[in-house]
DNA sequence: CCACTTTGGCAACAGCGTTGCGTAAGTGCA
DNA sequence: TGCACTTACGCAACGCTGTTGCCAAAGTGG
């Protein structure tokens, strides 16, 4: 293992992923790198980044920047951007990100709609297309869809392939292994090896995971570092995590159940056996047409979320909230102002980039380091 | 920076811990590479571990292994302990992490106690003292009270200084700056930088961490890679999250914030503004002598985070729950088990470990690449 | 016009894990 | 008992990493 040569995506820490860490030698440390400053010149977009500020942000000396970013603009992923002002003395050479070296695409299978997205390496869309799908139909032909879709918005061509595919399905499912859970509705999927299976299929490294953590992935935009929470309202209610910048998935990748708090002790019962839940209460509120009303429940409970966890930014979305964004997004807003423990609450927000996109995210992941 | 040459803790990525994630030289690689095997050989205990075990768990060359456990050996952290069974040819010579080698210092303040721990590398507590504390004389005497029970469980004579001092205390407080806020009850801490100005006074590194935190680190024991949550039940209602192996700040170090989340909607009046608090709805039933519907209460909030986070364990503590133990594991148990969405519950068990011993471990953390 | 600052490349270097190969020390079978 | 085989592990040479020393380029400011 850790023969990476040649390629960035080599980097990551090498060794079994079972347990603990991994080992690190050089073509990982070199590869590391690589993604480090990859991922800081995407975060830094337009203008660029000069070498001087890139070594002065690692750590690294100004001359292994000039190494990596040498080999980076070989491969065609960096290229100079003009000049930036001088402070003083000769005036830096600004670098920036080639978006269009390389491409991810992302599927977001929803329950009855597939869509599948190519964006390029600043997460931009290039290519898109969605149409019906029955995901009740079963694994065979929801793959099939997704070999598709994929074909649908892959370059065609010389163009290189993409560097991975992210899979964005409804929850549970395991995201170590890559196999799907009773998913709630279709307890058919349980126990399918849906990455596996693509993988063989397109001959790509494809990345599964719960639609709720590709959400929260696109969302936090590219190389963030907070804390950001996406809370889904839908068929169910569902939150994505993204702690210290990373997605959070729990041990038995089943973190992120959000709807299942209970907000009301001996509340109405909720399909889960416990009563009071937020997603009972909530959807209620929905279903009498008291959109305010599931706003403030939702605000409920994206407090208690903020004050357990501490996050910088709460994301909203799903169809329910997507009927009327405003209401949601100013009803927890008021919620979480008001059961502000300390100085100011969260922002709150609409999850602007769709789920497809986060699960393209999810693909260039390891280019950037974050795999 | 990172010019770490000869001491193993010069680990970890060097770079300014502002913002992103920091570049990785040839010195912090020997650095990583060290802490992992160190870990390693701590979380595997008292039999040892062969130089091509270790190879298998980390992916390096056994050729590296040699040369890494070489260092280790000349710098006494490391050493051999007899040979391992044969699996069909030479058997492996097993190595071991000498716990003597190095110590660290924990030390806790509580509102009224003091109690500082001296630990050796196994975690194993060398020496103890504790004694009466007024949290709320002020900076000035506790500073002085934790130079002193610093002292008193330092090892004397010609033995190394401990490798760092952690030190746990209640919050809120910022952790990447060290700085003390309005401690509840104790307004007049708010803004004292405690770990600078210990740091000064001992002349050696300081960790200071919310007393949550501390407990939560230790209760992992070493080298765990789940997750994990301590909910401790005292004067108020607080959590300390372990995630995925890491103690879990937050953005702004206030993670961990359990009692103050709604559990009926329209409940009493919280002293955090809000209404219906765990927090409240416990303390109430404890005040009252209902100590079983207090571990049932705290059992629905450890449900909900539990299905919000996956947690692998949930363990108790604190003075209410050091008083009736069996009572609330029981009820805790018996809660997650009715509300467990999917398959077996986390197991609920009570924190052993001690507060001061985990601040002993985080402040030996970068020791072992966890800092 | 010149001193100064800042950027960034070339070449030699130290140090990391890796490769190739030899030796030690067991097991298993005839 | 003897021999083939397996496994563990060290020595030496090596390739590749980021680092250091030095110098040219390209601005600013008096």
């Amino acid at each position: 293992m850790n023969r990476g040569k040649g390629n960035v995506s080599g980097g990551g820490g090498g060794g079994d992923r079972a347990g603990g860490r991994g080992g690190v030698n050089l073509p990982a440390l070199r590869g590391y790198n690589e993604a480090l400053l990859l991922d800081l010149l995407r975060s830094a977009g337009a203008p660029g980044l000069g070498r001087a500020e890139l070594a002065a942000r690692t750590g690294l000396t100004p001359q292994a920047v000039s190494k990596i970013t040498a080999r980076l603009a070989a491969e065609g992923l960096v290229a100079e951007a003009g000049r930036g002002a001088s402070t003083g003395g000769k005036p830096r050479t600004l670098l920036r990100l080639v978006p269009q070296a390389r491409h991810g695409v992302g599927v977001h299978l929803d329950r009855d709609r597939i869509r599948a997205v190519r964006v390029d390496l600043a997460g931009g869309v290039v290519d898109e297309w969605s149409g019906p799908l029955d995901f009740g139909a079963g694994p065979d032909l929801v793959v099939e869809a997704v070999l598709a879709a994929v074909v649908r918005v892959r370059a065609r061509g010389a163009a290189a392939p993409p560097v991975g595919v992210g899979v964005a399905a409804p929850g549970p499912l395991d995201w170590r292994s890559g196999v799907l859970g009773p998913v709630t509705g279709f307890p058919g999927w349980a126990g399918f090896p849906l990455r596996e299976v693509l993988e063989t299929r397109l001959g790509l490294p494809v990345a599964l995971d719960k639609d709720t953590n590709a959400a929260v992935a696109a969302a936090g935009g590219p190389g963030g570092t907070g804390s950001c929470v996406y809370l889904h309202v839908g068929t169910g209610l569902g939150a994505g995590l993204r702690l210290d910048g990373v997605v959070y998935r729990g041990a038995r990748s089943a973190a992120g159940e959000f709807g299942h708090q209970v907000l009301r002790l001996d509340g109405p019962p909720c399909r889960c056996g416990g009563r009071g839940c937020l997603e009972v209460l909530c959807l209620d509120a929905v279903a009498r047409g008291d959109l305010a009303g599931a706003a403030r429940l939702l605000g409920e409970g994206a407090a208690n979320l903020v004050a357990l966890l501490d996050v910088d930014r709460v994301l909203l979305g799903g169809r329910v909230v997507a009927a009327e964004p405003c209401v949601f997004v100013e009803g927890v807003r008021a919620v979480l102002e008001a059961r502000a423990l300390t100085g100011e609450p969260p922002p709150v927000g609409l999850a602007v980039a769709g789920v497809a996109e986060g699960a393209a995210a999810l693909a260039l992941g390891p280019l950037f380091g974050h795999g």
